[in-house]
DNA sequence: GTTACAATTCGTAACGTTACGAACATTTTA
DNA sequence: TAAAATGTTCGTAACGTTACGAATTGTAAC
């Protein structure tokens, strides 16, 4: 198939350590001429080294494993495209799998990863990875570098990259605040995580800031199925004191309650107001399109591989947690309440 | 780091071979209760057989190198779903790689796969990888399987799973027709591609069987970004005997006319009918969901693997293509002709 | 107690690469 | 011209695996 280091060597009858380091160690103290014959050599018989071999000779592969739940959702090719050119600037490449929210999926691709001997992990968890904790727990032990990115997995400390998702939240309902809005609706996630607890506490200190009283009745869990029936949200509007504002954890959120709204005739922003969080496309290309608080995904991406390769270099030093900034992106779902 | 074959062996005191043999070869004539120290110890030293080795030994990888423009646009997830799918099924993995539509990322990304020993390729080239000659003909060369999805390379014979166009094409037309409609606009891709030849011929064979006249000031090239200005598009509605239809190659092009033709107060479908081509998340979630012609993409991703497969196997078998259905998705953009 | 035979286990070589120090060739210096 | 210095190239070993046939052990038959 594809010709190797004895092969070129061969052909200019040379010794394969010769080629070997003119080709790819720089080392060279190598005849001008006999270098540029090896050269073109290799191009002639289009030599491509073994990453495999290498991978045998030295201890680095200079791949690092990638671990998505699910590339449909746009979330993560935007936070990918981050990684992907963070990691080409520093000489990695990306090796990229999904696991589907599937315990068994995510326990096989990180085998799977380590058998190819990636020098590190960029894990995205999802609410399931929490029972693979063996899978994780093999992960640190080995002293495997790691970086979590949304969520953490409870109890074993890889770094981590995420959201000020309080401040971001407390923002998007300040913004909803500032426009007179007082009955503000939150559709929560319906998990446990770290990140709806942080968002849930940027909503209520949002309102305590502006003296309006928390009301439990005004926090529904939503499914995460974008196509569930909507009756338990749409049974709150429609009366006296229903909410005029909705901030949504999530831009899927927002456009479900958007989608299920509007369909119950309702219009948007002219009645009720909506915030998400996130900035998806989903959110983007609504006819109206979605209010909402924004975090810089590529530069996400980036730092996740920053810190990553910092682990690499110094696999013992301490665990570090960055959170990305949140920003106010002001579209179409909002309005002053008249 | 990891444990190797080596340290398993000295930790049962047996020899490196008989390990090997047990742990992946089946081939086993081995005592039971040795088997069964061997597992445990394999399991107990958390040993991953390094990939790497096996590829230098063997000259198989069970590596499919996927090559895909961008993953941002929704439909190559859907049909990576199927790929990923079909591939485990056989046992194989994919290495997915981005080329985001650029001559210099696709022969790097290229050249990168081949230097991972992948066993084959899986290529959705882009308008601009007949550019790329060179890297394509160096695959050919060297007989490595390749299946090219969507469209094909310039000359170079590869497997390929396309889109039956015509059909696909000639049924959203004639679609648009039975609701009674007569002016159809053809929103056309810009390049010069097979795709958009292929579906500019049902385009017109679907108007010559009803009679309709073709009328080469109804086929305009769009931009291929999303957010372009419409103004040629515009300009055609709003006078007498402007278009009541329109027939777009992509959703995306649907979409854009979709947005462009609301903001500037046009009602869909009420004043003008759209169909889409491709049935992707962009068009699903619009206000008035876009009706449009749609592939079974999951289908196709299985296809390619299955051909790619094929000519692992026999690589020097007869060339094949497979052209996929198309079905009409009757959403909410087309409305009887008034 | 040999011999035959089966049941187990082992040793070796090879895959493609690179780091390392040794070897050879050429030029400079004394 | 011999010794030293420099310039250029080479050989070896090792990384972790597996296929192959050889070696060892145990068991049954005579």
């Amino acid at each position: 198939m594809t010709s190797t280091l004895k092969d070129v060597a061969k052909y200019v009858g040379l010794s394969v350590s010769t080629v070997s380091n003119i080709l790819s160690s720089e080392d060279s103290r190598y005849n001008e001429k006999t270098k540029k014959r090896v050269l073109e050599a290799a191009k002639k018989l289009d030599y491509q080294p073994s990453r495999a071999a290498r991978a045998m000779k030295g201890q680095k592969t200079k791949v690092l494993g990638v671990l998505v739940p699910d590339l449909a959702n746009s979330y993560f090719p935007d936070i990918i495209y981050g990684i992907e050119h963070e990691a080409d600037k520093k000489g990695y490449q990306v090796f990229l799998c999904q696991t589907y929210f599937s315990i068994e999926d995510e326990a096989r691709k990180i085998s799977l990863l380590r058998q190819h001997r990636v020098d590190g992990f960029i894990i995205f968890p999802t609410p399931f990875s929490r029972y693979n904790k063996e899978a994780f727990e093999k992960l640190k032990k080995g002293n495997m570098p790691v970086v979590c990115v949304d969520s953490k997995i409870d109890s074993i400390k890889f770094d981590f990259v995420g959201t000020k998702d309080y401040n971001g939240a407390k923002l998007a309902v300040s913004h909803l605040i500032t426009l007179g809005h007082k009955k503000i609706l939150c559709l929560s996630f319906g998990d446990e995580s770290e990140v709806k607890h942080e968002r849930l506490r940027g909503y209520k200190d949002a309102l305590k800031k502006a003296k309006i009283k928390f009301d439990e009745k005004l926090v529904i869990a939503a499914p995460w199925e974008a196509d569930a029936p909507a009756d338990k949200l749409l049974s709150l509007f429609g009366k006296r004191g229903a909410p005029t504002a909705i901030f949504a954890m999530s831009d899927l959120l927002a456009v479900y309650a958007y989608r299920n709204l509007k369909k119950s005739g309702y219009e948007i922003p002219k009645n009720v107001s909506i915030i998400g969080f996130g900035d998806l496309h989903e959110g983007k290309y609504l006819d109206t399109p979605l209010t909402t608080v924004a975090q810089n995904k590529e530069d996400m991406g980036r730092k996740a591989v920053e810190l990553l390769l910092e682990r690499i270099a110094k696999p013992n030093s301490r665990r570090k947690e960055i959170l990305m900034k949140t920003e106010l992106v002001e579209r179409g779902t909002c309005r002053k309440r008249k």
